[in-house]
DNA sequence: AAGTATATGAGAACTATTCGCATGTCAAGG
DNA sequence: CCTTGACATGCGAATAGTTCTCATATACTT
């Protein structure tokens, strides 16, 4: 009836390697570093080892709140805080006593557990945030924008620009490009959202150093 | 330099319908509601508002652990519980008080928040959970898995097996079907895996009610 | 060693959410 | 009022994380 579980070389490898993980790895951040032993692994292997290894207790998956799984070598009870910019997940020691319910407030639950997780900014995120003095609320686009790509008329439009000596507003660019005015004014935010222009003053609008850089 | 929010029709009934509901809804069960009302509503123009909303501290986004993400009209500080079976989310009033952190185990974390969840059966399910003798372990199909699709090799084998009297081996539906007794021990298990057939004694197989019913 | 249950690799599929873009709407100011 | 630009929308496509499918390989049991 119950399934019998098989220790596979994979299982084998795939536990030691979060075992000897002080932190809290992500399934594909192990699957990197399993690849290194076993080049021909396959991501879902990973995935199903930690689940059934979750499963039968050996090791604990995390599930934070909103996001990427992770999972952790050790299965007893503790809580955990995570950093809000780097994701980073690390083990924390609460005084007070496990929260309990106040029993009339159940409403016919069985509540069979409770998860306490704290979050803030980790030391090192504590650290960068003082460098910068954090212009804006989007200061660092999201990594994989680092190079944001550019639709056929938001090049022309930031090609347009680019030419201007200073601010200008978006019917001029449009006569410069010969695109209706209403194109370009949806371009232009989509390129101020990119970071690629801004606006010095209300409906003027300029290059941006970085709009500068991706045209060449 | 800040963004004026405006109110618009869509996010005025997006914030109405969630406002109206006792429940944490999802994104999509509040988009089926809307689309009643307004029915050219695109789901991202929920999500959109939904996160604006919450940003502007007017509803909660609830990010619970490792599942979708369900919206509170309530923007206040408060706990939830949450159905582990049907994914019910309830308010959850807890009698500690919120639980802090030792000092000394901050380990340079500057933290901002904690988030207590509660876990467990909601009253419906319990009574369901009661009425079933609970027969191993995945009684319920998924509920996109209503009417499983089967591969051809699979229904030659469910075939096969609708015409034995008793449970039989892979061997004997091998013969019947000819394929090879490998695949066909391989579809078995995808076969059970869907509830189609089971295994009354150790490597004997039988079909199904459910397996009857989807071949007819 | 044979035979079966269980596990794997590869890639497709899935789901929840977000993005890109053309188009629509609102409100302020001429 | 009419224009204009900021803000919003609908739609479809893209994304990310995870799970599923199936042929095939491997580990137990006998
Ligand atoms: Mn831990
Ligand atoms: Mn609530
Ligand atoms: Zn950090
Ligand atoms: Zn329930």
């Amino acid at each position: 009836m119950n399934r019998t579980l098989r220790m596979t070389h994979q299982r084998e490898i795939i536990l030691a390697e979060l075992q000897r993980s002080k932190t809290h790895p992500t399934a594909d951040e192990l699957y990197e570093r399993i690849k290194k032993k076993l080049p021909r692994v396959s991501l879902a292997t990973v995935y199903r080892n930690l689940e059934i290894l979750s499963e039968a207790g050996l090791i604990k998956k995390l599930e934070i709140s909103g996001r990427q799984k992770r999972f952790d070598w050790d299965p007893g009870e503790h809580d955990h805080v995570y950093c809000v910019r780097c994701q980073r997940v690390d083990n924390i020691e609460t005084d007070a006593p496990a929260p309990s319910v106040a029993s009339a407030q159940e409403q016919g639950y069985r509540i069979t557990g409770c998860r306490i997780e704290f979050f803030g900014l980790c030391p090192k995120c504590l650290q960068q945030q003082k460098n910068k003095p954090s212009k804006g609320e989007r200061a660092m686009a999201c990594p994989s924008c680092t190079t944001p790509t550019l639709s056929e008329t938001q090049r022309q439009v930031l090609e347009a620009l680019a030419n201007t000596s200073e601010a200008c507003g978006s019917k001029e660019l449009a006569a410069a490009t010969g695109l209706e005015s209403k194109q370009v004014s949806c371009q232009l935010t989509a390129l101020k959202n990119k970071g690629l222009v801004d606006s010095p003053i209300r409906c003027k609008y300029a290059i941006t150093e970085q709009g500068k850089s991706i045209l060449s």
